[in-house]
DNA sequence: TATAATAACAGTAATCATTACTGATATATG
DNA sequence: CATATATCAGTAATGATTACTGTTATTATA
């Protein structure tokens, strides 16, 4: 695996932010260093990164798009129905992983983890609700 | 909302099976009884019944294929990473709301859901790399 | 450091699931 | 039965993602 400066350069970016941008997001922002870059070599180190361990990559159903993540330590997501933001959850109590022994019994296959994350309203549209 | 009878015709094939079919599976049944019907009109009555609660709509996001459920009642699901299968959990140990709150602790924002499913490899899988 | 092998690139075309559009047809209601 | 309109079949469009291709950049080695 080459180490180019265009996925050093989308590494930095995703590592650059706290929220968890698409593929077309890094894009664009990474356009900005490299004019030439396209979307196609975005998605391919993506999913190198992602495959390598070295990022996570999200497929939240609701959303229907691909969401890339610079943490790769387990925790918790919450997506907002109005807005689609995806933003992590304190990593207090976070550990669900007891849920996969529970849904274990009674199932006659074998479970080795699960999918998981929160809906709902975020700070930011609910207090523009309010309006 | 008026009935037709390819609406019929798709929601009885949705009754008569407890797997989860897709859009797909649905339209090449269907198929059999409505040689003209179209694909369009599948997905389209499918997103119908669910608007009005008469099934629900998953989406997987590992999978990235809608699937349908004939079977409204709250219960959670096993995706086999192997063959893709969707299989319904015993419903026994399957209410996990409780972890709506303990999400909520310490996250600024209305929690007011969650998604939720489980992987691993189905019996029938199992048995075959036995061999 | 020069060179050869090859991973990665930009650009473009293709794929796949799903949705939107259109004029014709079937369903429900008065 | 007639009228209004929801639904239809067929087809085109969409949006996210992946595959292909000939060229360029990176890395290991001489």
């Amino acid at each position: 695996m080459k180490f180019s400066r265009q996925r050093a350069a989308i590494l930095s970016f995703l590592q650059s932010r706290k929220d968890h941008p698409t593929a077309e997001l890094v894009y664009t922002n990474v356009k900005e260093e490299f004019p030439n870059i396209s979307l196609g070599t975005v998605y391919r180190n993506l999913n190198q990164l992602a495959e390598a361990g070295m990022i996570t990559k999200h497929s939240f159903g609701d959303l229907g798009i691909d969401h890339f993540d610079y943490n790769t330590n387990p925790h918790q997501h919450f997506v907002c129905s109005c807005c689609n933001a995806v933003i992590d959850l304190p990593a207090e109590h976070n550990d669900f992983s007891f849920i996969d022994k529970e849904a274990a019994k009674g199932f006659d296959g074998l479970i080795q983890g699960h999918r998981l994350y929160f809906c709902g309203i975020c700070r930011g549209c609910l207090d523009q609700r309010e309006n």
